[in-house]
DNA sequence: CTGTTAGCGCCTTCAC
DNA sequence: GTGAAGGCGCTAACAG
């Protein structure tokens, strides 16, 4: 920067200001600088700038690994989580979510200036340090107790219920949720209990008695499940499916056994739209607004970053409903 | 720092050799600085020390955010480069591979030492200026001309052949290739040329007539393809298959149509172990070592960073064969 | 084995 | 509008 300066024939300090825009510079003088930079081929170092500034420009983002998160979705997410980033002129940290302590590191060392934690799940442990990072941090994900951070997710309570008052008013009177087994072995991630809740709440309202069926995601578990509630005892006219993995095996299951969809049974699933539609069939479906919720994690940060006084609270995305072809007119 | 140093009543310098272990200090002086960093909660600040030493201990990955590369492919890479990364104590910056002025951008400015770049073209236009960086670079894929960078992929060329050799060891003479279609739109992935190019060798060393087939990845059209080939002409007995999207597909045409695997034709795909195996078939299959691509991208560049006067060169990971139920024994 | 000191490259409050 | 000077927090010679 000195060399520029000397180059352009002005002081270093007016380098700094008609870079950074932060003081009004002379047309003349701005442009033997910008000569100056291009023909030196100049470029700010961004660890100076960090260390004066305090800023990094930098935002982390702590992505779980495990493989029996969908690889699609986590993608998803730091996709739009990046482009937001990159929209606000910040890049991107990425750190492997279950190293914590390393995750805890980056922000200690002020390595980011702002982190994101992705796949939070009932009561995770991360919570309380991460509520005693000295930078802003937003959750995705809603834990009941979030220890005073931001949390962003989408509404699944309210969207559980909106799926569940569109198949009782399209008809259905006998309406079941299907979702994937509690596991035992890991913690719930936080939508679950939610998104039971939410359709346990419309039972109850509606006057349903509300019938949660746990299923695994194997073909065959799910055929069985087709065959016993659907063909033998019909007892069920209206599904509200959770459980991405097993959307796909379901239509097919009622492709296999005769089972007509919108007449015999309607069905309304909780996905992306990317997954509900991508199966043998087009799924009506609640939106699970995935990029959205990386825009508002971003947006979210910035807003801390820009007025850390702000009040924590939590940003939970409403349900849009689409219908398609798995629910009557 | 000079908290600490003071704290403990050691010169900062001392403190500073304390932590990054250049220089012997005595197990008393040690402790002192130790138990005053745990009481004051010091940790060391990442800018200053990048500014001082030149060095961020940051890793640049330019990761590809087009609909059309294969989101679980891309998951793999980060994920193996994250985890490679992280055993080497760098810290991993993403950015969109897309924003080309922002990849520059990050290197240009020091906020990384290194730089892997992923989902290269054929003549991919980002080269040229790749060359020019100030750091190492690597590309993660093979192009004809690398510009003097280093490149990583898996060896192509020869999987192809070994697929085609393998067919024809057991059995089959009129061995096709099973592709995607050469977009026009877009330029072809660098592997493209690669595996067509050891298909046709394959077919010339063993005096076969090559046949490159494409075909787009919808269902229709796989089970076209399987109707004239396999069921009315009968002109194939051997299919190598680089075609991901299409593996499940073939396998349900196969059964539909009632063509049985490794007695009227056999195949072999080259793809990630996962696909081959979760479809409705397994299918014999070259392994596309994804992570291993991912840590050897990771580890080249630490090389290089070691000593930058390595000569710059290519690494094509060498493939392995691995047999299922769609070969005959 | 420990202390002193001069930067790393940029920002920013001051005087001019 | 411009220039001079101190400081951000740490590293690495250079002396002891």
């Amino acid at each position: 920067m000195t060399d520029i300066a000397r180059e352009a024939g002005v002081s270093l300090s007016t380098v700094s200001y008609a870079l950074s825009g932060k003081r009004p510079i002379s047309e003349a003088t701005r442009e033997r600088i910008q000569s100056a930079i291009d023909r030196l081929q100049y470029h700010p170092t961004a660890s100076a700038r960090a260390l004066a500034t305090q800023r990094t420009s930098l935002l982390g983002l702590a992505v779980p690994q495990r493989e029996d998160v969908d690889a699609h979705v986590i993608m998803e997410f730091v996709s739009s989580i990046l482009t937001a980033s990159h929209e606000q002129d910040y890049d991107l940290l990425l750190v492997a979510a279950e190293d914590h302590a390393r995750t805890q590191r980056v922000v200690d060392e002020g390595k980011v200036d702002a982190l994101i934690v992705m796949d939070l799940i009932e009561g995770d442990p991360r919570i309380p340090s991460l509520a005693r990072l000295p930078r802003p941090v937003v959750l995705i994900g809603y834990p009941q107790d979030s220890g005073g951070l931001a949390c962003v997710d989408f509404d699944f309570l309210s969207g559980a219920m909106a799926a569940v008052r569109e198949l009782h008013a399209r008809g259905s009177r006998r309406i079941a949720m299907l979702t994937s087994p509690a596991s035992t072995a890991r913690p719930a991630p936080t939508y679950a209990r939610r998104s039971r809740l939410g359709y346990t709440m419309a039972c109850t309202e509606l006057g349903l008695a509300p019938r949660i069926i746990e299923v695994p995601r194997d073909p065959e578990s799910i055929g069985a499940f087709v065959r016993e509630h659907l063909v033998e005892s019909q007892d069920i006219d209206g599904l509200y499916v959770h459980h991405e993995p097993a959307l796909a095996h379901l239509g097919r299951a009622f492709a296999a056994l005769g089972i007509s969809c919108p007449q015999d049974v309607q069905v309304i699933a909780i996905a992306p739209d990317d997954v509900a539609v991508s199966g043998p069939w087009d799924v009506s479906s609640v939106q699970l607004p995935i990029s959205s919720i990386g825009r508002t994690a971003v947006s979210m940060l910035l807003e801390l970053l820009g007025d850390p006084a702000i009040p924590p609270h939590s940003r939970l995305l409403s349900p849009v409903l689409i219908p398609r072809a798995t629910t009557r007119a």
